[in-house]
DNA sequence: AGACAGTAGTTGTCAGGACAGCGAGAACTG
DNA sequence: CAGTTCTCGCTGTCCTGACAACTACTGTCT
């Protein structure tokens, strides 16, 4: 946020204590850039926010049998709390369904609808294309590889989840 | 979000096609844990959220002449709307404080008080610690600088501010 | 079995962000 | 200089996320 005007970090080998702040700040932008757009046209076009997509994601993963709320509060990236409420529009719009679980009866099992995994899978293959053209497209292969390489202990495990 | 059990980029080469995605979810994840840790940690220490630290420090970037509602829009990252009431909670908290601007009535000029700006370096400072903490310690410096260099291009201009 | 602690999910309540509409003022036009 | 249009920031309203009770149920211990 600060010295905004200041040459790539390529340019000024001598501020390598310093480097890692424009690393990051690159990651900032790119994210917070990408997110605003996806999101947009996945509202725009899906009648669905991303958070929906989080959540049915993560759905389409777990098999038929589907998740618990629990399990799906520590697996979805955006959502930490609140999970209930979310989880309420999503059945309200017919793309997901509560069950119980047998054998624990304070368990709900969330389960995707014929629906609601139609829509994923139409909002997720528009997601991806945008977040190619918004990320993918701007960087070279051996770019993607290096920051792929660079981090990937950030979504694999690695106390990546919660806290410290 | 999907096929999270894969190795990293590195371990398929075939997959070339792919790995912009991969990269994108390093991107994703560690700006989403790193943000969420800062912004726990300054409300914390700080008193206030990370949003106030995006006004503060585009303030403290400004000048003492300060900067008008819509700069102050156009340049923060966070806040796409809702300025008024956000500058509304700092003013209250006595960090900053709205002037006429000369020449222009409808204008209005936030400008840092001396405690907005004493508050804004303390908690930068402890922002940048936290982030070199969660993000730059965990990279080494050629990967500072390759991420660096590929994401560079997002946060200067590029369009990367408001939209396409 | 009864008491007790732990777990699962929901609900109440409130703060923050999104969006549309508003009035005041400025700029442009004839 | 009157009329129109544009800009600037504020306000009303709704929606979403955060946090703290609260209910229902499970498991354990004696």
């Amino acid at each position: 946020m600060h010295d905004s005007d200041q040459p790539p970090a390529s340019d000024r080998p001598n501020a390598a204590d310093e480097t890692w702040f424009d690393a990051w700040r690159g990651v900032l932008f790119a994210s917070a850039r990408a997110l605003r757009v996806a999101d947009q046209d996945m509202v725009e076009h899906d009648g669905f926010p991303l958070t929906w997509l989080d959540v049915l994601a993560q759905l389409a993963d777990a098999g038929p049998a589907g998740l618990r709320m629990q399990e799906l509060e520590e697996v979805a990236l955006f959502t930490r709390g609140g999970l209930t409420r979310l989880v309420d529009r999503i059945e309200a719009a017919g793309l997901v369904r509560r069950e119980p679980v047998h054998g624990d009866r304070r368990g709900v099992l969330v389960v995707l609808t014929d629906e609601g995994r139609q829509r994923h899978d139409a909002a997720f293959a528009r997601h991806r294309e945008v977040i190619e053209r918004e990320f993918g497209r701007r960087l070279t292969p051996a770019q993607h590889r290096a920051i792929s390489d660079a981090l990937w202990p950030f979504w694999h495990g690695d106390g990546a989840a919660t806290s410290e």
